[in-house]
DNA sequence: GGGATAACCGAACGATTGGTCAAATATCTC
DNA sequence: GAGATATTTGACCAATCGTTCGGTTATCCC
């Protein structure tokens, strides 16, 4: 059921007007980013985009949500809830890379917050939620003993998901599959570096 | 030989200065931090702060030249430079995550740089030549037998020192001592996560 | 006390910032 | 063509930005 046009066509779908947007947030960094960059950006003007949102920290909100919401979804899939610790963090891993690159834009934002504004600070705290789960899993699998228990689960949780999470620095579109980089990082991430 | 005291006391050294300006750059960001907000965090007026450098770009200069020293003074270390190919690659690795540490707001800046301005170009290029000489020890550990072969050179040193990298996330002093992160790094990186 | 010197201050600068508003424009249905 | 509706525009605003500058303050040596 697709309502009928009324009024004058959009240039953009609000998908692409935000995909546009989050490029330029992430080439500058948001702060750095003016609604003048946007303008130019998206071919618009200012005022054409305060049309349809309240202002720059709205699209800032809307561009973490997306990362947030595909991230949180990730630990609602069947892999990642049933089965051995050791094998739900093995795909909780495995799909983070996935989504992460997916999804790149929007995850890169994300990782960059520092908390200066309302939305900043709610990603924030739904970056802290999303690890509180993380540290869960790397716990019940050092509880079963598939994960060793020398060194403070905490620690392993930050390193291992730091790793997951570095992959934006570097990953571009067009290179490497985003299932290779995932295959690698598990194999990395559970065997190490050395040759076997 | 130190040179007798001439003009009115300062009230920073200019370590002291670049401390308190960088802890301020991390906190905010350094687009969204105002010569105000520095002049605040201080106690000096803005323009005192001018008597002393050029600009805000050369604050942030400063701070990551600081890093980018530290980093490189790793790979000019003994234990960088002779023996095997892994065993400098852990010396490294290792090394890095200390620096990383030890030199943390600094280091923190310097990962943060998008390149905006002519300092953070610089810093970036820097950056570049650094991870260069990385990915050449990790192909050199291949070469020799002692890193697994099966996974991209490059992919990995990505991985490996995104690893490290991500400490400055989440590492506070008084926290975790950094030679047990490193310890915990090193072996999570060439061992892995599974228990052994 | 009087220079000399370095550090610091207050007030102001032009430029740019995120945001506002009334009017113009393009499409629909009738 | 006449409404109705959604989108877009250009001119404008107060606030803040990084920076400048003429003058003041605190210390030194003589």
């Amino acid at each position: 059921m697709t309502t009928r046009p009324v009024g004058r066509p959009a240039r953009y779908q609000p998908a692409e007007l935000l995909a546009v947007v989050t490029a330029e947030f992430i080439t500058r960094g948001y702060d750095a980013t003016s609604m003048e960059d946007l303008a130019r950006a998206t071919g618009m003007t200012k005022s054409a985009i305060y049309h349809h949102v309240s202002g720059k920290e709205e699209l800032l909100r809307l561009a973490v949500a997306k990362a947030v919401g595909a991230l949180f979804a990730v630990l609602e899939e069947d892999a990642a809830i049933t089965g051995s610790a050791v094998r739900r963090l093995e795909h909780v891993v495995r799909r983070s890379a996935e989504v992460l690159v997916e999804q790149l834009p929007y995850v890169t934002l994300l990782l960059r917050v520092r908390g200066n504004t309302q939305a900043e600070r709610w990603a924030l705290e739904r970056r802290r939620a999303f690890d509180a789960r993380l540290s869960a899993l790397v716990q019940a699998a050092i509880d079963e003993g598939d994960v060793r228990s020398d060194l403070d689960p905490r620690l392993v949780t930050r390193l291992l998901f730091g790793m997951v999470n570095s992959v934006v620095e570097w990953y571009r579109p067009g290179g490497t599959n985003g299932k290779d980089v995932a295959d690698a990082l598990v194999a990395l991430a559970f065997n190490g570096l050395r040759r076997t």
